[in-house]
DNA sequence: TGATATTGACTGACAAGTCAATCAAAATAA
DNA sequence: TTATTTTGATTGACTTGTCAGTCAATATCA
């Protein structure tokens, strides 16, 4: 019978499952650990420790370290991918409906938690050194900056308002990378609603016919 | 005859003024190194050669490499004080040219270059582990965000807007700290003039009868 | 002014410690 | 048994911090 999880416990999975859940679970305390210790003090035993299992493993399921954070960028890159896709599915199809999507999904609980958000930090901060980083994220990033300037476009046009697109794709993905900065480091972060709270006064600002500080007319 | 300093030199300078000015250079050299390298790769040696010494002095100056960090963060946080309060000394008194004043401080090429900005994350990312990085910042911040929300307060008070002052600080922040990620980060940052107009977009969108996307009115 | 003594910034080799990666042996499942 | 996963001791590379010695800049003296 297969044992269950817990933090700091060994355990023994089924084998025909091991590999992939074994390599998620470590995945997950590499996240975990990144966000308690940074980057630089983080060690494989440290991960390990965090899992329940020894050190070894991570070099057996993972062949380095630089490659247990590549698949943990990775992992961290195609959740966010995946959630905002999710939310888009889900929306409406009027272009405000569409942009409220997307600021909400960036705030879901399952990918806007103060370690996922400092993992982040920290993969943007040594991203100059070390470019499998880039290449990780990169790409996504200018599909999403993409339809974000398009969703907006869109809304000036149909709804007679006189912004520049561009500057207003601008404007709410600082005010959501803003947001995020928040959420990762203040000593007080102000909680998930008045985030959600101050991206829907930025769209109130700029599209008043469409947002309120509550959200979505 | 005091020599001339060129990075990569062994340079000597006149005794008097050499400790203060050789600190000064491996804390500038720091910032340089931490903002390519990132902080986990980063070693003395690394610091050392950026400054055109030997590893050695690093630590005669500094007592740890630890306490280098320590004092290049507080060279910045000094730095960064110094730099918005000169703005707002110089600034009007009303409040929109005092708000004006506080998001150009941001963007002054003084502070905001790629490097300083990229140092700064690597010192939050780390913070974690690290409390020392808090203390030596937090208290600035604290009186940084009251001014900016008695200042928005002011400006909706008198000049009858129906914001929420705690809202609108929040927001211009998070729209600076997000502009200032595009910046570090971003592969195509974009150039200062259009963060400048990013932020004015944020402000006119609030403030419609005091800033346009120009600047203030 | 020129010669000599003193100071203290600076170097580079080295000791001590840490960590990633390896691998042989043990445990476990098929 | 055979195949696979897991462990933990070991290795080798690397880094920080130290320290004895060097040498330029200054102070002192003739």
């Amino acid at each position: 019978m297969p044992k269950v999880a817990t933090s700091a416990k060994v355990i023994h999975l089924p084998r025909k499952a091991s590999r992939e859940l074994r390599k998620q679970q470590l995945i997950d305390a590499t996240i975990e650990t990144l966000a308690r210790k940074g980057y630089a003090a983080l060690t494989l035993t440290d991960v390990a420790v965090e899992a329940g299992l020894s050190h070894g493993l991570v070099n057996f399921h993972f062949q380095s370290k630089e490659k247990l954070f590549s698949e943990t960028l990775q992992f961290l890159a195609t959740e966010y991918q995946q959630n905002w896709q999710d939310y888009l599915g889900r929306a409406a199809h009027s272009p405000a409906a569409r942009i409220d999507a997307l600021i909400r999904a960036d705030l879901d609980p399952k990918i806007c938690t103060a370690a996922k958000l400092r993992c982040w930090t920290a993969f943007w901060s040594e991203s100059q050194s070390r470019p499998i980083y880039q290449k990780e994220y990169g790409g996504n990033d200018d599909a999403y900056n993409a339809l974000l300037t398009d969703t907006c476009a869109e809304l000036i046009t149909t709804a007679g308002y006189a912004h520049e697109p561009l500057q207003v794709s601008r404007m709410i993905r600082a005010l959501g990378d803003g947001v995020w900065q928040d959420l990762a480091f203040s000593e007080t972060p102000c909680p998930r609603r008045e985030a959600l709270q101050t991206l829907h006064l930025g769209l109130a600002s700029l599209f008043p016919r469409h947002f309120t500080v509550k959200g979505l007319v």
